[in-house]
DNA sequence: GATGAATGAGGATTCATTCAT
DNA sequence: TATGAATGAATCCTCATTCAT
C-alpha cells in the first residue's frame, strides 16, 4: 500500500490480443499519421487531425496508442523494419567492396526509392523541437540508421579513428537527409536531378575517406 | 532620464524620439524572439513567451508586430542585413578567383562565425512545417541567401547551364545548412571538427563544378 | 506623480503586478470555485465549470491560476487566513483554562459560524482521492488546523505523552469534521441540534483527557 | 434442463437468471471494483479500470451491470448482507443490556474487523460528491446501517424522543465512520490506538444518552 | 505607448457506454 | 457470452490575438 495516485497504466506488456479489425485500424491510423506528419510535421500534427484523416473518432485512436508520441514511434519502427526488410541486404561484403560510385548507387537507389514511397520517414527523422535537437521519441530511429552507416564506413575503412568515423558518419547522414529533403520536395526530372546531386555530394565527401576504388574485405 | 512630460504636449511633432524608443523596444523584442526561436523552434515559440523573455506584456508586442510571423520576418531581415553588412564583401572578384579551398575558407569562416553568434538565423531558415517545405514567411530570407550563392557559382563558372547552376546552388546551400546545424549543435573541439567536415563536403561537392584552382575573372 | 521612469524594467518578474481588475477577478474566481467545490467536491469540480460560474472564459482562469490545484490551494490559504484573523485569538491562556464546556463553546462557536459562512473550507479539507487519503494540495491546510488543536491540547494537559496527544488531536479533529459535515448538511433547528450533538461528542471525548474543570496555566 | 427447483418467491421472474459462471464473473467484477474503489475512491474509479482489474473486457462488465452505479450498489448490498450474516447477531437483547463499554466492544470489534477486511465498505459509504451529501446510489446502504443503530438506541433507551434518537443515531454513525477512516488509514499499533480512541469517543458520546450500566429489557 | 485582462477555439487525453463480431 | 472496437462529449490546459485602461 504505498502508492497513492500513480498507477493505472498497466504497462505489464501483456500482449493485447487484437482482432483483425484492430490491426487494420492501426494500419489505417498509421497511414493517416504518415499523411498528417508529411503535411504539417510531427509537432504541428494533432491527434484529432490524425483521427479525422483516418475517419475515426479521437477515442478510437487512443484505443491503440497511449499518446501522440507512441504513434510516431510505432510508425517509425514499422518504416524502419520495412526498410530493413526490403533494402537491408545492401551492406553485404561484396557491395561494400565495390567502387565508391557503384557502392553509392547500390545503397542510395533503394533508399531513395523507399523514401519517395514513404516520405513520412524523413518527416519523422527531421522532426525537431529546436534546430539540431531531435525529439527524444525519434532519436532511436535516427540512431538505428546512423549505426548502419557507421558500420559501413568502419568496414570499408577500418583504419579510421573512432572520432573521425563518428564525424564522417554524422556528416554523411546529414548530407543524405539534406539531399533527400530536396529530392522529396521535387518531382519528375527535377527530382532525378537532385538524386544525381546528392550522389555527387556524397561521392565527393566520402571519396577521400573511403577511396573510390573497389576494395576487398580484409582477412 | 528627465524627459518626463515632453511627450504629453504633442503626439506627432516628435516622431524621432518615439521612433527611437520604439526602435529600442523592437530590438528588445527581436532579441527575445531570437532566444526563444533557438530554444524551441519557430513553430513552438509562443508570442507570450517572447514577450515574457523581452520583459514586456503581450499587448506591447502586438503594438510593434501584427502577428507572430512578422516577428520572424523582421528578425530574418535584420539578421540578413547584418550579415551582408559584416560579411557581404567576401564575394569580390579577387576572392572568387581564389583556389577553391581558400575561397571556401574566405566565405565560410565569417559565415560560420556569424551563425554561431546568431544561431537564430539557422533556426529561422530551418523552421519548416513540413519536411522540405519552408514556412512562407522565411522563404524570402532563404532565397536571398541562395541568390548570392547562385551568383558566386555563376561568376566562378559562367558555362554552367541555368539548370545545373540552380541545382548546384540549391544543393550547396542544403549542404551548408546541414553542416551548420551540426556545427551549432556542438561546442569546442567537436564544433571545430564539424567545421572541417563541412568544408570537406562542400569542397568535394563543388570541386568538379567550380574547379579547385584559382581562376581569373573573364573579361 | 512621476510616471517618468517608464523605462524601469522589473527584473524580478516574479511578483506579478496585478491590476485592481485582476485582483477582483481572482476573488470572483475563488468565490466561484468555492461554490463549485461545495456543489460537486474538489475532484469532480471542473475548471470550465468554475470559469463558467465566474462568468469568464477558461483562458481567463488560467491567467491567474496555473492549474486547478492552485485554485484550491489559494482558496484554502485565504480561508485559513481569514479564519485565523477572525477567530485566531480564541486560544488565549485564559480561554484554555476555562471549564471544558465553556472552552468548547468559546472555540467551536466561532469556528462553526465561520464554516457555515464558508462551507468550502470543509469541502477542501475533506476532498480526498481515496478514503482517508487527502489530496496533497490540501494536506497543508489540514495540518495547519490540526497543529493548533494539538497545541491547545498540549497546553491544557502537558502531561500527555506525545503519542496520546497526537492520537487525541487526530481523533478530535476527525470528530469535529464529522460533526461539522452534519451541521453544514442541515439548516435551522436541525443544524442547531447537530451543533449541540457535536459539542456533546467532543465534550465526552475530551473530558477524560483534558478534565472538565477550569485550570490555570502552569508557571 | 430442470428449472424444477423453483423455490422462487421471485414473482417478477426477472430475465436475469444468473448461471454459475455468471455468478462467478459477477463476484470477480465486484472484487475488482472493491479494489479499485479503495485505491481511487468511487468517483475516480473508471469502469475500464475495474474491468482491467478483473481481467475482463469492458463489454463483459456491461453484460452484468447496466452502469457504474449498479456496481457500487451491488457491491454495497453484498457487503451489507455479509456483514449482517456474520455480525448481525450482535443486537440481541442480552447484548443490548450489557454495560456500555462491553456493549461497544461487542458491537464494534466485529464491525471494525469486518471493515478492515473489507475496506471497500467505508469507501462506498463515504463516497460523496459534495461534503455531507452522499451519492444517491449509496444512500440506501448508508440508511440500512443507520437504521440498525437507531434501533439499538431505541431499545436501549426507549424514552428518547424520535428527534433526539435520530440526532444521536446520525451523530454516532458519523463518529463511527470518522474513527473507522482513521483506523483503516493506519496499521499495527497505530491502528489499535485509534480503535481505542474510537471506542472512547463513542463511549463518551453515548454514555449520557444510553447510560453506562447494564440494563434489562423492559417488559 | 504600455499593461495586464480577456477571449475562445483548439490541443491531448479520458471515460462511461454501446456496437459488432 | 465475451471480446475488443468505437464513440463523442468532457477534461485540463495553451495560445495567438484583441480589449480596456
Amino acid at each position: 500500500m504505498s502508492e497513492s495516485k500513480a498507477d493505472e497504466r498497466d504497462e505489464t506488456a501483456k500482449p493485447r490480443r487484437r482482432q483483425a479489425r484492430g490491426e487494420r485500424r492501426i494500419q489505417q491510423l498509421l497511414d493517416a499519421a504518415a499523411h498528417v506528419f508529411c503535411r504539417t510535421g510531427y509537432t504541428s500534427a494533432s491527434t484529432n487531425a490524425i483521427a479525422r484523416e483516418a475517419g475515426v473518432s479521437p477515442g478510437t485512436l487512443y484505443q491503440f496508442f497511449p499518446n501522440k508520441e507512441a504513434i510516431a514511434v510505432e510508425l517509425g519502427e514499422r518504416l524502419n523494419r520495412r526498410m530493413l526488410e526490403t533494402h537491408g541486404t545492401v551492406f553485404t561484403p561484396e557491395n561494400v567492396g565495390l567502387p565508391l560510385g557503384e557502392l553509392l548507387d547500390t545503397i542510395l537507389d533503394p533508399m531513395i526509392e523507399f523514401n519517395c514511397a514513404n516520405p513520412a520517414f524523413l518527416a519523422l527523422i527531421q522532426s525537431s523541437d529546436a534546430p539540431g535537437r531531435l525529439l527524444e521519441e525519434h532519436a532511436e530511429l535516427h540512431d538505428s540508421i546512423q549505426d548502419r552507416i557507421s558500420e559501413l564506413i568502419g568496414v570499408r575503412n577500418p583504419d579510421l579513428s573512432p572520432e573521425r568515423r563518428a564525424h564522417t558518419t554524422t556528416m554523411a547522414f546529414a548530407l543524405f537527409k539534406a539531399g533527400l529533403a530536396l529530392i522529396l520536395g521535387h518531382e519528375g526530372a527535377e527530382r532525378e536531378a537532385y538524386v544525381v546531386e546528392l550522389k555527387t555530394a556524397l561521392y565527393g565527401y566520402l571519396a577521400p575517406v573511403l577511396g573510390t576504388e573497389g576494395v576487398s574485405a580484409r582477412p
